[in-house]
RNA sequence: GCGCCCGUAGCUCAGUGGAUAGAGCACCGGUCUUCUAAACCGAUGGUCGCUGGUUCGAUCCCAGCCGGGCGCGCCA
């Protein structure tokens, strides 16, 4: 079904031609205020500065070939040219009415359906995720989600960090300071303070720096046994990171790391100095892009001069390892701003190596500490990404516990997970995915004002209605808009069709779920001002199911954004 | 030095070539014997970093400056 915006621009566009004017410009908007109505047209102003006529005179015109019977009132001039549109309450009928038949709620699927996968998380084996992961694991899975629900064919695949120079440490540690009974406890921590030691004794120690060298070239050299204890740390350390990913909710369709394009690395450099694109540059192998200005002096370096391979050379190897096992038609990278460069560089040489596959990266910003510095592992002030979900269920179990009402044994465990990690995830995909912030838990777990909770507990509002009522919603019940709150309500719950696709325009998030408080918002309002249960029978079947699109399409959005709705809280 | 991002209310952040720039938190005042007060209603709070330019109209686009973050050949 169409979408309130659609509708609109479809009468206005025809309005323009008929008028003679440029159909393209028939954008509709939704109104800065509700004073203006509900939608709102600046085409007027637009056509008359490319003209250099009167745009109030113009809207007259156009305003005389639009035809907006059975939608909106009258359209409205006003202030320098704007054309308002208000609608009529029994279009707004009619239209939720149609959405409370629509298993999608009304958004369509996309026009153009694609193959898409998303590269996204991508921890490191042996090393603790932060908090700086929560952004790449959150975001992707989000955008995963949302282009599903569009009809995409998503493979969703987690690039692991599991082949590196930190490897020669972590061997060496193994085989000389490794306590079984603490990897046991703990592997991914164990393997952190061999990591550490390491790295300390290299500082005085000559021999333990070369030794963990060789150790490392024997691995890369296919020695067994250090190829048997690295195998031993990847699984150790994706066993830890599963316990994350469920209970986050996160899922894989692939799980390769660095270290499955290894092989491809050597024939990938031949390959590219055979045909010319690459040159060796001070004993390093590099790609120059001559003809992009942006690059222009900043070649990739795909192997050094020692004979190693770098993060651009596996990047490269892992695009054309992609594109012929999945065909997809785009790839989108979820990784941090600060790879911006190292992006446009091996998406521009993969454009030279003749391949046309859309590649994307989605950027992020960073979290930074107390001082404003991005957070590095190496201060080792960094906070653990499972010491923020326990902390975000630990407190959440606090306020449930603090609540007069307490939950049905067997429920609380749950309730209380949904709504902790509901909050960090909100935290996270509220905000513009650009911006930086400093870390903070009391952001990050604040439970109150525009969070997850707030959404969760509108949801919990209907759901405790609808245990009251003794009756579900009659989907076929009329739908009344006699209250201001009503008609708000109603008008945002037609306006989840309009907000949903657009998550994907610049992979934003946030559109979303700014949309869910303002869902939220509506209904805690209608929830003051529109008695439900005791309103008398037409107008409470209407209420009934105002709140039952209301409670669909919010567990419906959270889902997207990867949150679970409690029944109580 | 070059490049990218950012500067909006006391704090944390949305926002857009359009109408009187918005939320949350904090602060102040009201609402629970009535469907869950994690809520609602209201008040206070801004020279949208500074200076120019383009435009009927600029917080948004352009230029310069100030302040912050990040990146720029052998880490990932």
């Amino acid at each position: 079904m169409p979408t309130l915006r659609e509708l609109l621009t479809s009468r206005l566009r025809d309005a323009l031609l008929a008028a003679g004017e440029d159909p393209s410009r028939a954008d509709v908007s939704h109104s800065s205020d509700a004073r203006f109505g509900d939608y709102q047209a600046n085409a007027a102003m637009v056509l008359a500065k490319e003209k250099k006529s009167n745009p109030r005179q113009l809207a007259t015109e156009i305003l005389a070939k639009l035809d907006v019977a059975g939608l909106a009132a009258a359209p409205e001039i006003a202030g320098a040219g704007f054309i308002n549109f208000r609608l009529e309450n029994s279009h707004l009928s009619e239209a939720l009415s149609r959405l409370a038949q629509d298993s999608r709620l009304g958004v369509e699927i996309a026009a153009k359906p694609k193959k898409i996968l998303v590269d996204f998380s991508s921890p490191n084996v042996a090393k603790p995720m932060h908090v700086g992961h929560i952004r790449s694991t959150i975001l992707g899975d989000c955008l995963v989600r949302v282009a599903r629900f569009l009809g995409h064919d998503v493979i969703a695949d987690n690039h692991i960090g599991d082949w590196g120079t930190q490897f020669g440490k972590v061997i060496y540690g193994w085989k000389h300071f490794l306590n079984r009974g603490n990897l046991e406890k703990d592997a991914i921590a164990e393997l952190v303070r061999l990591y550490r030691e390491v790295t300390r004794l290299e500082e005085t120690d000559e021999h333990v720096k070369l030794s963990a060298r060789e150790e490392l070239v024997k691995l890369q050299a296919g020695d067994e046994e250090n190829l048997r204890i690295w195998k031993q740390t990847v699984e150790l350390s994706w066993r830890e990171f599963e316990k994350i990913y469920n209970l986050l909710g996160v899922q894989f369709d692939e799980r390769l790391g660095e270290s499955a394009y290894n092989e491809a690395l050597g024939p990938l450099c031949a390959e590219l100095e055979k045909r010319g694109l690459a040159t060796t540059s001070d004993g390093a192998l590099c790609i120059f892009f001559s003809g992009i200005p942006a690059l222009d002096g900043k070649p990739a370096i795909i192997r050094k001069s020692d004979g190693g391979f770098l993060y651009a050379t596996t990047d490269l190897a892992t695009i054309e390892y992609r594109i012929q096992r999945w065909h997809p038609d785009a790839i989108w990278y979820v990784v941090g701003a600060p790879q911006a460069l190292h992006f446009q560089q091996i998406f521009a040489a993969a454009k030279m190596m003749g391949i046309h596959c859309e590649l994307r990266h989605i950027a992020f910003g960073s979290i930074l500490g107390e001082d404003r510095k991005i957070m590095k592992t190496r201060s080792g002030e960094n906070v653990g990404l499972a010491e923020v979900l326990q902390e975000a269920i630990e407190r959440a179990s606090r306020i449930i516990a603090a609540r007069a009402d307490q939950l049905p044994p067997g429920e609380a465990e749950s309730t209380v997970r949904l709504i902790g990690l509901g909050a960090v995830k909100y935290a996270e995909l509220s905000q513009n995915r650009l911006t930086d912030y400093v870390f903070s838990w009391d952001k990050l777990l604040a439970f109150e004002g525009n969070t997850a909770p707030y959404l969760q507990n509108a949801y919990v509002r209907i759901r405790s209605i609808f245990r009251r009522a003794g009756e579900s919603a009659n989907p076929s019940a009329p739908i009344l808009l006699n209250e201001p709150a009503e008609r708000a309500l109603g008008l945002k719950l037609l306006q989840y069709a309009e907000t949903v696709p657009v998550v994907l325009e610049e992979f934003r998030p946030n559109i979303l779920a700014n949309y869910l408080y303002e869902l939220a918002n509506a209904y805690h309002s209608f929830y003051e001002a529109c008695p439900v249960l005791k309103a008398e029978p037409q107008m409470r079947a209407s209420r009934l199911l105002l709140s039952d699109l209301t409670a669909r399409s919010l567990a419906h959005g959270l889902d997207l954004l990867g949150i679970g709705c409690p029944e109580r809280m």
